[in-house]
RNA sequence: GUGAGUGUAGCUCAAUGGUAGAGCACUGGACUGUGGAUCCAGAUGUUGUGGGUUCGAUCCCCAUCACUCACCCCA
């Protein structure tokens, strides 16, 4: 019979990657801690239409990689592809913002996306995002980055970088759309062939097109910053101006484009290499219109998303493993398997991770065990300590030579013992 | 959706048109209460799957599936 496997571009992770994983995102709620966000948490099935209508139902996000079926009674559901959509209808829903016109919201949680997977990408993927509800002030647009930047710093990870642009506003943005279309359209025959197609679809992607000749065309391309009205250049430079304030700085970069149709203004990337083919490790931006086309009342917003795969690949080449906790391990000669739980109970209960060999095979297959699962401590208990009412003490690292090796200590001092020893 | 590369033991990888081997790991022993070093012994494979060529295929051919990487797109 074959076995049943994993889906395609989904995956288990694995105590070896767990660790990183809960080390993580204990780091990362800190963060949002810090910064005031709470925790919001939605389904990760709602009905295809939030998709459709907030990140663009041309957008290749939803036309060709929604996870979309219909439910038992017909209607369109789907496995959310992003975060903001959801938290969005949420906000709506609950009548946040009629409550309370300022909030800082997080989430974190799996994301999916049908596309062919690769290094970095998955169809499962996991994001930890964060939504600036109630302000248009360049002041929000900052704190957003600043949490951003500071979630790869909670981490350890210190290389990256941060790109920003601005996509103007319903003001502005039609204006500079026809001039860069022009544009594009004088040079269309030295544009590769997706992007002759982009042209009528979305003129603005041509911008980050990676082909050589599109770049040259790319490069000299009508700037949006330089058609962008005054409201808009002023937010963009306050908000430039916040971030050199906290030493923050960040790259203009006219040709980052997003790939969500609802931002507007601000927008930004953290980059990194060691990702393959991939770079971008978070992305955010403004989104002052989508509450009020959602249905909800006029609410400017800010937010950006982080890719937590990616971030642990990060990790794993950047920064040094996190310490596992000393781990205490009894290995009891053969019959006396019992003696052990009594002692197992009262470590644990003092707090201290502590285990046995269930399989309880000769003393000295436990004490194999107890190395390969690289134990601090071991503690012995066969019939001398049992009649004695001691335990014997192993210290797994100190060198075979060394006096200390181990030693037997009182029943009733044993806690004590163990602390003492694990405190230097 | 498109392209390329790779599928052999738990892991990393050899090998040859004549029914597969190493290292590591695992289990046990040398050491009847002591791990890490050494030595000895043991267990493990439908060579991804299906078909074709052949006296004979793990090897050659075709198909298929899976994985990986890249394109598209994106976190």
């Amino acid at each position: 019979m074959d076995p049943i496997r994993v889906i395609r571009g989904m995956r288990d992770l694995l105590p070896e990657q767990t660790r990183w994983w809960r080390w993580m995102e204990q780091r990362l709620d800190g963060v949002m801690d810090r910064y005031g966000y709470a925790e919001i948490r939605t389904p990760v099935l709602e009905h295809t239409g939030l998709f459709a209508r907030s990140i663009g139902q041309e957008t290749d996000i939803v036309a060709k990689e929604m996870y979309t079926f219909a439910d038992r009674d017909g209607s369109s559901l789907s496995l959310r592809p992003e975060g903001t959509a959801a938290v969005v209808r949420s906000f709506i829903e609950n009548n946040l913002g009629k409550k309370e016109p300022l909030h800082r919201l997080f989430y974190r949680g799996p994301m999916f996306r049908h596309e062919r997977p690769q290094k970095g990408r998955y169809r499962q993927f996991y994001q930890l995002g964060a939504e600036l509800f109630g302000s248009a002030h360049p002041s929000a647009d900052v704190e957003i980055i600043e949490v951003a930047v500071g979630c790869l710093q909670a981490i350890g990870l210190t290389d990256f970088s941060l790109e920003l642009n601005t996509q103007g506003c319903p003001v502005c943005r039609p204006g500079y759309r026809e001039q860069l279309t022009a544009y594009l359209r004088e040079h269309e025959r030295q544009l590769c062939t997706d992007c002759r197609r982009r042209l009528a679809s979305n003129p603005l992607r041509v911008l980050d097109c990676k082909q050589a000749a599109c770049t040259a065309v790319a490069e000299a391309a009508p700037h949006l910053l330089d058609h962008a009205c005054d409201d808009c250049r002023q937010q963009f430079d306050q908000v430039r101006a916040g971030l050199e304030k906290l030493g923050i700085g960040g790259r203009l970069n006219h040709r980052m484009v997003r790939g969500l149709d609802y931002y507007n203004r601000t927008t930004f990337e953290l980059l990194a290499a060691g990702l393959g083919a991939q770079n971008a490790v978070a992305g955010g931006g403004r989104y002052d219109g989508l509450v009020e086309s959602m249905g909800g009342i006029p609410t400017p917003a800010v937010g950006f998303a982080a890719g937590l795969d990616r971030i642990v690949l990060l990790l794993e080449q950047q920064v040094a493993e996190p310490e596992r906790p000393p781990l205490l391990f009894i290995a009891a000669q053969p019959g006396y398997w019992l003696e052990t739980l009594p002692l197992l109970q009262q470590l644990r209960q003092a707090g201290f991770t502590a285990v046995n060999d269930v399989r309880q095979g000769s003393f000295k297959s436990q004490l194999k065990r107890a190395d390969r699962l690289g134990a601090r401590l071991v503690l012995l208990l066969g019939q001398d300590e049992i009649e004695q009412g001691t335990v014997t003490i192993k210290d797994m690292q100190a060198p075979s030579d060394s006096e200390r090796k181990q030693w037997q200590v009182e029943r009733g001092g044993l806690l004590q013992e163990i602390g003492g020893f694990l405190e230097r």
